[in-house]
DNA sequence: CTGAAAGCGCTTACAG
DNA sequence: CTGAAAGCGCTTACAG
């Protein structure tokens, strides 16, 4: 097994190739697979290598190949319990492709301003790609990575076309929610949302008007709220609109759900019998309610992984799609019942 | 600003000394701070540096010092809304001391048994080192690194005293918070936890149980319930809990914390007039109830911080702790009033 | 199909 | 204090 035959010293390239009666070539060739190499010698080798726990040094091949097998996952700092989550989850989905293709997650947090960190990995050459997982409508990162002429895919939508996206389609999917609750004879219905810079949320607020227009209903602009920032606003406009007899609650995610379902339960008012509630995001902490919430859900991980596998694929010469639409499905539970 | 005069090709060491009319070595002695130098040349090649934004490539120096400034943070795959709230936030703090000391981090998920990916990056030399985020009573992993030699840290508790430690002091929490509740007139406590292969876990149980003996009281084995892997494995145990008249019942965690809660109000017994509740580590969770939980809180961020600064001083040689332990805060709220 | 040689971009004894 | 040279461990045209 473990054969450090007299010497502790990490072996290289020339070790296996000594020892096989080889050249140094010979031996990065069997490895790499390129260039032409007889199959016998190839086995042997490979064998070998196998058999002794030969890596090859990444810093070495790196040098030689201008390429890192690294790539970096761009996290905006985050702390609440919906976004934490969503991020991390979507951090396995790229880590899974990665690991699969032999390449490695570099995790970079950003304060949403400073381009620093981004630099240094760039002009120190410690990453092939990148992954923008949030982004804004004027987004700083984005512009910084393209001027950076780095392959990176950035996670959300974009009206630039010359930036790689992949995104659930968060458009679609709000449509068709508020479609169906249209259809189930629902005759208004409110939207309360926050941070409207972040791509998403334009995305999903995005998606209840087209639906209002689909409709051919008039939106009335008493019922959208797009900037609740705080509990004391959601609850403001929970009380505002259950006055104004609004049949039901559009939530731009599981944040604000949260506290719109608990001032609701504050109120007194039930759900649904008195008014109807509705997600954009499915997340566990709908799990935790005695009514069970209508929602969309989304499949993060594998958000995460198609990020990665079209980054992947954009550093290997490939022509990728300039967008990446996933799938989602929606979820109609007692929330939204009668 | 950005004058690539000419070629965009980037920009060497050698680019720069040819530029100054100085040799490389030189360059190199300035900007690593190494070797004597002319504090005249050091500034007009830090000057000239600064301005154009020159950056070594990381895997020339990696080749030709043996380090990579990469950590690797070793997360285990979880996904519920305690667990990944905590790791996250423990690699915020890791990635932050690691930034500023010019680290970048390396995440890598395990499942608790494959080594491949740890040894690919040990052997690959793609990191320094390593932070392992969980421990087990019989870690796999700690075994692993052990014998691999790589200087790593393991956040958790353990008999070897050959691994470096950093943890909060889990046992010392438990057991002050105990013994505070028994101060408080209280003469029963249950626990409830699970997952006892789990070093932390087995550690807050021992704060439980040294509690007990330092206040000589009996500990009733029919209180202690060290297995609730389910949803109704919990349920069941405050049942059978209520009947048994116990006054009191301490949580491992936040996720049992939830579900003792939940059912505690299914059951319409009211906290803290007929049952008291704390919660061995405050989470995001419990700012989700109307009554507010007695809970001991960790620092999270700093235990990726100082795991992290344990780590880069075994990485550059220095002697550390064996280990470092935190400290924790007791936070008394309304359900253990009374 | 295989090897010798140059090169990737740094660092670091060794001279001076 | 500074430079020329060798070396870190790979890869890859170039010959053969």
């Amino acid at each position: 097994m473990n054969n450090n035959s007299g010497n502790d010293k990490t072996m290289t390239i020339h070790d296996v190739a000594r020892e096989l009666g080889v050249s140094a070539s010979t031996v990065s060739r069997a490895i790499s697979g390129k260039g032409r190499i007889g199959a016998a010698t190839r086995d042997r080798i490979l064998a070998y290598i196998e058999e002794h726990g030969f890596y090859p040094n990444a810093a070495a091949q790196s040098l030689a190949q201008s390429r890192t097998n690294n790539i970096a996952i761009i996290l905006p700092e985050v702390n609440t319990l919906v976004d934490m989550p969503f991020f991390h989850t979507c951090m396995y989905g790229v880590e899974e492709v990665a690991q699969a293709n032999d390449y490695d997650i570099i995790v970079v947090t950003t304060n949403g301003n400073d381009t620093k960190p981004l630099e240094r990995l760039i002009k120190n050459r410690k990453v092939d790609g990148m992954i923008l997982t949030r982004t804004y409508e004027n987004d700083k990162y984005v512009k910084f990575l393209k001027q950076k002429q780095i392959p990176f895919v950035a996670v959300g939508k974009f009206p630039d076309d010359d930036v790689v996206q992949v995104d659930h389609d968060n458009v679609g999917a709000c449509k068709e929610l508020v479609t169906v609750l249209f259809a189930k004879g629902i005759q208004n219905i409110a939207y309360l949302g926050s941070n409207m810079d972040q791509m998403v949320n334009r995305c999903r607020y995005q998606g209840y008007e087209e639906a209002y227009r689909k409709g051919k209903r008039k939106l009335n602009q008493d019922l959208v709220y797009k900037d609740l920032s705080s509990r004391a606003m959601v609850e403001k406009a929970v009380e505002e609109l259950k006055n104004s007899g609004v049949e039901c609650i559009l939530c731009q995610d599981d944040y604000i759900c949260d506290e719109v379902v608990r001032k609701l339960a504050r109120m007194g008012v039930r759900i649904p019998d008195q008014m109807k509630v509705a997600s954009c995001h499915y997340s566990r902490i709908l799990e935790n309610y005695p009514v069970t919430i209508t929602s969309l859900k989304f499949n993060i991980t594998e958000l995460g992984r198609r990020s990665c596998q079209v980054l992947l694929d954009m550093i290997h010469g490939k022509t990728v799609p300039d967008k990446t639409l996933l799938d989602y499905e929606i979820i109609l539970k007692e929330s939204t019942k009668g």
